[in-house]
Formats: C-alpha cells, sequence, structure tokens
DNA sequence: CGATGCGTTGACATGCCTCAACCTGAGTGG
DNA sequence: CCACTCAGGTTGAGGCATGTCAACGCATCG
C-alpha cells in the first residue's frame, strides 16, 4: 500500500522484485542530466511493474493515486511459467506489451500537440471503458505537467488544446482532474489528422 | 538475397517467418491512413526482424542494400529455447531490445531536431564501431526522406540540422551517403542540450 | 539531350516554447 | 471567520524552430 507521491522503486535500483498493480496509478518517470523529466507511462491495475529491466530498474515509479501492489521475486515470476503454453503465452504478453508500447511513442512522436493529447485520452478511455459508452467520464489522476513530460510538450501547451478541444465541442472538463469526452468520433478524427489540414465538421 | 527496394516482408500479413538479416540494412515502415509514413527502424547485420508480432507484422521491411538473411519459421525460433537457461536468455534479449527501443523513442519524443539527429547519427556510429574512433566515418544507406519519417522531422528539417552541423564542424559530409563524425565530443553535447540553450563551445 | 529522383537552400507561415500574469482551491495561521 | 500562502491550472504576448512551398543543383538513366 502506497500513498500518493510515495515512491515503489527508483531508477537504477537493482530489479529484483516484480511489482503488479491491484488498484490505484503509477507514474514511471527519469530524468535527464539537464533536470527535464520523461514520463514513459502511466500503469495501473493490473499492470506489471519492474518487468523490462534485466538488472537494474529504468524507471521511478511514483504512486498518483492510493496503491496496492503484490510483489513477487523476478525469478519466481519466470519461474512460474512452467509448461510450454505458459511460456508461450508469457512470451507473447511481453511482446504484446512491449509491441504497443513502441507504436505508441511512434505515433506520438510523428504527432502534433492537439492530436498527441487526442490520442493520450483515448487510450485513457479504452483502459477505463471497453467498449466506450457515448459520453465516457475518464478520470486523470496525473498533473497536467505529468502528461506534458509523458507527451514531449509543455504544461502550457496542454492546458490550450484542452481548451480548444474544449471550444469545439469533444470534450467537456468540470474540474481539472475529470475529462468527458464528448464526440468520441470527432476526437478519433482529431488523431486520424494529418499536420496541414485542420479540424473539419464532422457527424 | 533480396535486392535494394525489394520487400522482404509485408505488414498485415501472417507473422510464421522469423529473419535473421546476415548482411546489409533494411527499413522497416508503415504508412497510416493519411499517407504519412512511420519508419520504426533500420535493423541490419545480427538483428532479427519479423519476431515483435504475435499474429501478423506490423511494419513492412524494405531492403535498403543488398540484404541476406536467414529464415527460421516462428515455431521453430521458440523451440530451440529447450533448456531454461536458454529461455531465460530469450527472454532477456527480448525485454532487452524493446526496452532499447521504448528508450530511444521516449528521448526522441523529447527532443528538437537537431538533438534527435545527433541521436540518431551517434545510435549509427555505434553500430558500425565500438567503441567509437576518433573521426569515424559514418555509412548512410538510408535516404533523407527515410531519417525524417523515421526522426518525426521534415526532409528539409534533416538536411538543415545536417549543414548546420556541418557549419559548427562538428560532421563533414563528402558525400550525401557518408558522414564523417569529426567531433564525436561534441555531437554527444548535442544530444544533451536542453530545448532553451544553445550550443557553447565545446573541448 | 531531357527526364527524373534526391539533396540542398531560401522565403514565408505557423505551431510550440518562453515568460508573464491571473485565477482557483486547498491548506495554514491569525 | 478571514487573510495569507502556495501549488496547480489557465490564458495572453512575443519569439524561435519547424513545417510548407518553391526553386535550384547534381547525378543517374534513358
Amino acid at each position: 500500500m502506497f500513498a500518493p507521491g510515495r515512491v515503489l522503486l527508483w531508477a537504477g535500483e537493482p530489479a529484483e522484485t516484480v511489482f503488479r498493480i491491484v488498484s490505484g496509478f503509477v507514474r514511471l518517470e527519469r530524468y535527464l542530466p539537464d533536470g527535464r523529466r520523461l514520463v514513459a507511462s502511466f500503469p495501473g491495475a493490473g499492470d506489471t511493474i519492474g518487468l523490462c529491466a534485466p538488472d537494474v530498474y529504468r524507471f521511478t515509479a511514483v504512486a498518483l493515486t492510493r496503491v496496492l501492489v503484490q510483489r513477487t521475486t523476478r525469478r519466481a515470476f519466470f519461474a512460474a511459467a512452467r509448461t510450454p503454453e505458459a511460456r508461450a503465452d508469457l512470451i507473447d504478453r511481453l511482446a504484446a506489451e512491449s509491441c504497443a508500447l513502441n507504436e505508441e511513442l511512434l505515433v506520438l512522436l510523428h504527432e502534433r500537440a492537439e492530436q498527441r493529447l487526442a490520442h493520450f485520452l483515448l487510450s485513457l478511455a479504452e483502459r477505463a471503458f471497453r467498449p466506450i459508452p457515448a459520453e465516457p467520464v475518464v478520470h486523470l489522476p496525473m498533473s497536467r505537467a505529468d502528461i506534458a513530460d509523458h507527451l514531449g510538450l509543455t504544461v502550457e501547451t496542454v492546458c490550450r488544446s484542452l481548451s480548444r478541444m474544449r471550444a469545439q465541442g469533444v470534450v467537456a472538463v468540470p474540474d481539472p482532474s475529470r475529462i468527458v469526452i464528448r464526440r468520441p468520433q470527432l476526437l478519433r478524427a482529431l488523431c486520424r489528422e494529418s499536420p496541414g489540414e485542420s479540424a473539419g465538421a464532422e457527424r
């Protein structure tokens, strides 16, 4: 059990323990020598952290909310896959996970601010709801700064992009940590938009 | 054996075969619905492609040079890891590989054009030489457009950034497909630079 | 010789970053 | 209860970097 703001594990420490998040949200981050912060991802309930590191943890894990975890030693985690099927399944899951992360980063790299944010909101919504309802209310456990450092933007740009979406009627922001996606289709359209074109009417 | 420009495998095809590159360079790419192209990576000799896809290939693989490959079925590839040690080793290699890719993308996402290019050139140099000599001559098997689509930039920006580096004496460009890194230390410094500051003198 | 593809450079527009100010809500102490 | 502080969020003004559009050089190929 970790309170908001507490550190689950530090980047650079020997990676002996694997954490499985039971409930709550976590922020994976690392600082560059010049002081900039990279936020890798925001794992939540069901996600496993501390895996992708053969020797030491790559990122510091900070609790965003109250977080409940299950701990396993790294060795025990892999030993659990005894049968060939379980092994193949484990490998497949690992591969799929890293694949998804690569996809996400690769797409983000080529997108503009508003598209990055749209992409981010959709991925949050898809994690919380499946399928996505008509007007999903997405809870944002992370600050604007966290989002900015995750998307490679500044806080101001994140705010402005959000405001623009609000002005277009795509989302509503009842309070800073909650976002209502009022037009999921339009949000999806924002993701697909080329850098050149501006938003056309939809629906 | 594939000639330059030939396709080794298509994104979307069932991923039955795993390719190990014996010699040459390959470009992994995919097109977005709007026509933009994402270039995921440029695997070379020793790299394995077609792995990260449980069901279908994620990226089309195009030969940049003459390419020699070894083919294995996906099943045979995983069956090769019989002993627990071999299995752990395989998992570790997969994890390390995807980790490195994530790192790269994550860093690129937060960097400006010139830093991205510096990063890219260094990674190419480190692949070719180990350790890096005083003035390494890096061969670029890919076009400027390939680099641009890999780094999330435009061809013009790649050219301009290169020209600026040339003007600063960091690199020399005897011909478009060859780059001499004349000041590796300065190139490294460029990578570490914060977006705000400009290049100070070094050495 | 012209056609073509790639690389490079220039002029201009625009998106994002920087710096600054202001607002709000939560916490704190009077 | 209010005044105050503080952190986070939002908005505005201005500058810089990058995208866009265009032109040109150069090599290759027919």
